[in-house]
DNA sequence: GTGAAAGCGCTAACAA
DNA sequence: TTGTTAGCGCTTTCAC
């Protein structure tokens, strides 16, 4: 009642089946079907083919819970519809693969808030995992470090402000930076900066910040504008906010920027004839037809790095805490012009 | 040894440690950790308020395998830095979390072939998932089949050849009609189609078979040119072949679209001065900045449509194999213009 | 309302 | 080289 006509795979196979029909016992069935251990050549050969035959697929959580170790690392997942956050899933995928690690993603909506962020951790952490990566935005640093000195936790995109828990993040201060600097070069001394409250998105935040200073120092007068998490919001303002005199929009992402940019276009305004437009993150696909302005966000060596740390943290374990920032590079675009 | 100083989670708390902190047996505290069954309410409230604070993370691997099923639906994704994936994924975990099932993520990276993606569905049949959501091209339905009567399955995106394999797709054939008669309607005869080729990916080639069939039923003479899977590939040849009469370059894709798009400009063509450009899939952000002329893929429908039948499979089981299409709608945009 | 006991499918010593 | 024996942590009848 197990198995069944060969050639008809069946979840219900257990080793014991595939033994049996190798004429074997379970334990040398487990280690011919893993390769360790001694074993006759031959013998394994029986029981791979008798397990092809019956279709047999081990089933992973007996296997884990009786090796008491799990072979797989949790991935945490922001909303991958921001293809920011969606290029940075897939860098990490390919990097756990080319590293030979395996990989069970949990995402938590956009719009969620602290309880949900609980259950995907707790969905992770119930699967033992054995290491965490967590690209996720949410203010989980408190739920995090209680356990992260049980299991490597790799914060990747965004910096770590806990103690115990490693990161391979964005330097977001430094990419305003950039910006600003781009800006002041160009000989804006008035500008709006439109980013996101802290609330809705720590990044912008960081951007925002580092913009406005930057430009302080650079002698501009500035007009900061915090609006919440849609692209949309506060783009109004900030448009009005310009008008009296100023000569550049900072945005803190792309996002915000096409919004500008669109109700640019529909107000008449010419960009950048009129106004400059600045963004941050540049990876979407166009931008350069679009002659966005912006910086490049390094997604591929915040993954690279996340994997390898954690990699790292899975073998040997050494006790100091990896923060490593990475910096992108500035795309001049077509948006913002010299005044 | 097992357990800690309270507020210090542990994974290593067993539903023992509970269990003895509480004064009650195994049983009885996973009754009550997961209120189903008889128990006292004030018992419950002990049992609950020792494991919190012991950090009591229950073992998912354990749980599932001693109650013999599991809770969750398995997830194979492609590549998620194409935003027309990385939507459909956004999608159907936003689906699924409303629904109520839990969703494990694992991804097979762009370029693998088979051996690969039998090991992603092997990881996910090891967990024993309750179901199977496939969203990724590979040609898998032979993998998948032998699977189909032990685990609902069901192909999100790309219509499912299998006789047993349910799915809620994208009706590219549609797509391909759709966007073909708006270039015929602005008065095109004499049409590139550039496309990938089946290998490189299936669902444009369903669109430029489409294209063809339309363009050529509606008196236009066509050049199909079918490249391989990166979007720059086949754009030259796309180009001179558009030259010595074409008025109109029909991409399957937005990707090639924006390729051809950049080499029109480098090459001094005006779009759509000189020539018209389409594309598909409209979900670029920005698509409308650029004026993109497209089909907007109906991402949203397809992803409810998949998870409500795995949902449906998974409660009733009703026999009928579930296969439902759906058409997006037309962007007229701004690169393709009366002849 | 609660506990005792028997596994779920697999692995890992230890014997043989 | 192979088999025997204990569990991994949890759930679930079935008595009490």
């Amino acid at each position: 009642m197990t198995s069944s006509d060969a050639g008809t795979p069946a979840l219900r196979v257990t080793i014991s089946d595939v033994a049996a029909a190798a004429g074997v016992s379970r334990a040398t069935a487990t280690r011919a079907l893993k390769g360790e251990g001694r074993f006759a050549p031959d013998t394994q050969q029986r029981i791979i083919e008798a397990a092809e035959r019956l279709g047999y697929v081990r089933n992973t959580m007996a296997a884990e819970l009786a090796a008491g170790r799990t072979g797989t690392v949790g991935l945490m997942l922001r909303d991958a519809s921001n293809p920011a956050y969606g290029l940075l899933f897939s860098r990490l995928q390919d990097e756990a693969h080319r590293r030979g690690l395996d990989l069970v993603t949990v995402t938590i909506g956009a719009d969620e808030q602290g309880i949900k962020q609980v259950n995907a951790l707790h969905r992770l952490l119930g699967m033992r995992v054995a290491g965490l990566i967590v690209a996720t935005g949410g203010i989980m640093a408190a739920q995090l470090e209680p356990f992260a000195d049980q299991v490597p936790i790799v914060r990747a995109g965004r910096v770590e402000p806990s103690g115990r828990i490693h990161s391979a993040h964005y330097d977001d201060p430094a990419h305003g930076r950039l910006l600003a600097s781009h800006v002041l070069s160009l000989g804006h001394r008035n500008v709006v900066v439109l980013t996101g409250d802290p609330e809705a998105s720590y990044p912008e935040h960081l951007r925002g910040m580092a913009m406005r200073e930057t430009l302080i120092n650079g002698g501009a007068s500035v007009t900061m504008i915090s609006a919440g998490a849609r692209p949309d919001e506060g783009v109004s303002e900030a448009l009005s906010a310009v008008r009296p005199g100023g000569t550049a929009i900072m945005c803190a992402s792309d996002y915000r920027q096409l919004a500008v940019m669109r109700a640019a276009k529909a107000g008449g305004l010419d960009v950048p004839g009129d106004v400059s437009v600045t963004g941050c993150d540049g990876i979407l696909p166009g931008a350069d037809l679009l002659g966005l302005t912006t910086v490049r966000i390094p997604v591929e060596e915040v993954a690279a790095a996340a994997v390898e740390t954690m990699q790292k943290l899975l073998t040997s374990d050494s006790a100091d805490i990896v923060r490593r920032p990475f910096t992108g590079t500035l795309v001049p675009g077509t948006t913002a012009a010299a005044v």
